[in-house]
DNA sequence: GCGATCAGCT
DNA sequence: CACAGCTGATCGC
């Protein structure tokens, strides 16, 4: 599931090797650096395979740029805040402030104000949140105090594309990305290489010739605007478009790769794989000339698929950089499939019930389309989406989705929205918008954690207020604690690097022991 | 005015 | 708790 065709793309016009003698001479790791590694990492047999980092052809892997921020402590932690008192950290390279407390944010932005104790709220007398949203969809008019226009927006009333792409996905940088510090983190270099992974945020990374974005999500490819012009970019096709779309990226900076092909960058030997996320999401393999292999995950959900991958079946990986986001056994979560036949379920029961009802998926910028697509599919209804996400949508070049796509709102009773419009005021506007089109709203809420207490999709209980009825549903594209489990002992990898909930030291500790039980008994290796 | 970044919130 | 943002605000240019 959630694959997305790749049909021709119109970016990848520039030969992959134009960058691969992008390793600078730089001097070998320190010895200091050690492996470069926290101890707390497990590892398969102590040592192996990681004395081999920074040889071989990637030696070249500058000290500066793995050396500095190569452990934990670097990180943000609410536990170590309380820890170490909690004093201004200045980074290494001088300077700059490490995120750390809020205190220290405060000052790092400088806002004398916030460090004062004033809060904004009683400085500005904004407008309430709602009033924006409606006037996105044009129901309220900016200043005008009558109670909302009866129409949808026409076309020619939207913003053009930027403003559109920007009005949806956030303020006036695609989304804000939580504080992260500065310097990059270790986690997202892949030693031996002059490689990042989702590292956009730190400007230019020192030693870093190539940046790997694994997926299009704000909080992975944040930092990334038309002024990038630290390097190239690469990733799948479709995330590629996404890029130049969304982002104005400088398509001479943006280097396609299609999925399940190898690639030589910089004398590596890179594939991506279906990552089982949201569309163009790739994991990263990489084949170092010295042998070693590294996967990085980026953001997957593990499925039985995987493990029949030609690159994960019966080979050896050495480093797997994990997306452990619901590494935790309270995290259970039924599949996609049984997700998506149980909207399926409710929507027909409900539909028996109250005929004219409206049904809403709520949505952020990319990912769960299969939700509004098997309802599509069962209801035999269009999809109805504003311009900013259609534009988004289309580009996917996934017909099956794209023929079920409509501009006109009352074309169909599907509509997708933002995620955080399925609010009760909001849907409730929404509805009364279409007149008597509609008697209610059913509105799909896709996620994965709010599912942390329940067991059974039957035991979902939805909330309803007035003529509104909202359900909250276990649609993960993260996986669950067993599926992260079933990989990680089928990959058998000699050391596990957590790249998700890594900020909290016994969060750490806690993934490093079931890392740990997980790997214990060799006799169950298939990859040995 | 525009873009980047932050706090607070969901 | 955490996902993947959203929103308003400030700051530098």
């Amino acid at each position: 599931m959630g694959a997305s065709e790749n049909g021709d793309d119109d970016l990848d016009s520039i030969s992959d090797d134009r960058h691969s003698d992008c390793v600078p001479g730089s001097p070998r790791l320190d010895r200091e650096d050690e492996d470069g590694f926290p101890s707390e990492v497990v590892g398969g047999g102590r040592g192996e395979g990681i004395e081999s980092f920074g040889e071989g052809d990637g030696g070249s892997f500058a000290s500066s740029f793995y050396g500095s921020g190569t452990d934990w402590s670097r990180l943000r932690s609410s536990s170590e805040e309380e820890g170490d008192g909690s004093g201004v950290i200045l980074d290494d390279d001088g300077g700059g402030l490490r995120s750390g407390t809020a205190s220290e944010k405060k000052l790092k932005q400088g806002n004398l104000l916030q460090l004062w104790g004033v809060k904004m709220k009683e400085i500005g007398a904004g407008e309430p949140r709602q009033a924006n949203l409606l006037q996105m969809w044009g129901l309220k008019r900016k200043g005008a105090g009558d109670g909302g226009c009866e129409v949808a927006p026409l076309e020619s009333e939207l913003p053009p594309a930027k403003k559109r792409w920007r009005r949806l996905n956030g303020g006036s940088n695609g989304g804000a990305v939580v504080a992260q510090p500065r310097v990059c983190p270790f986690y997202k270099k892949i030693p031996g290489t002059p490689f990042t992974v989702d590292a956009f945020r730190y400007g230019c990374v020192e030693g870093c010739s190539a940046y790997f974005l694994t997926h299009f999500h704000a909080d992975h490819y944040g930092g990334l605007s038309k002024k990038w012009s630290h390097g190239p970019i690469y990733c799948t096709p479709l995330t590629a478009r996404l890029v130049r779309m969304c982002l104005y990226v400088d398509p001479l900076f943006i280097r396609p790769l299609e999925l399940n092909e190898e690639h030589i960058i910089g004398g590596v030997r890179v594939t991506l794989l279906e990552a089982n996320h949201c569309p163009g999401a790739a994991l990263i393999h990489f084949r170092l000339s010295n042998g070693q292999c590294y996967l990085h995950t980026g953001d997957f959900r593990a499925s039985k698929p995987m493990q029949a991958y030609p690159l994960l079946a019966n080979q050896r990986v050495d480093v797997l950089y994990l997306d452990t986001t619901y590494c935790n056994p309270r995290y259970k979560f039924p599949s996609k499939e049984d997700v998506l036949s149980y909207v399926v379920r409710v929507s027909n029961d409900f539909l028996k019930k109250w005929p004219k009802t409206l049904i809403v998926v709520g949505a952020y910028s990319i990912g769960k389309e299969c939700v509004y697509l098997a309802l599509s599919k069962a209801l035999g209804v269009k999809i109805h989406a504003d311009a900013s996400r259609r534009r988004i949508l289309q580009s996917f070049n996934w017909s099956e989705l794209s023929e079920r796509i409509s501009s006109n709102p009352k074309d169909t009773n599907l509509h997708v929205l933002p995620i955080s419009s399925l609010r009760f005021e909001i849907l409730d506007s929404y509805l009364k918008s279409y007149g008597n089109q509609y008697t209610d709203v059913l509105a799909f809420r896709p996620t994965g954690w709010t599912y942390s207490e329940r067991t059974q999709l039957s035991l979902i209980k939805p909330i309803s207020k007035g003529k509104v009825t909202i359900y909250g549903v276990p649609y993960s594209e993260h996986s669950s604690f067993t599926e992260l489990r079933e990989f990680v002992q089928f990959l058998r990898p000699s050391k596990i690097i957590p790249t998700v909930n890594v900020g909290n030291a016994s969060t750490r500790d806690k993934m490093q022991s079931y890392f740990q039980e997980w790997l214990k008994d060799k006799s169950m290796s298939h990859n040995s």
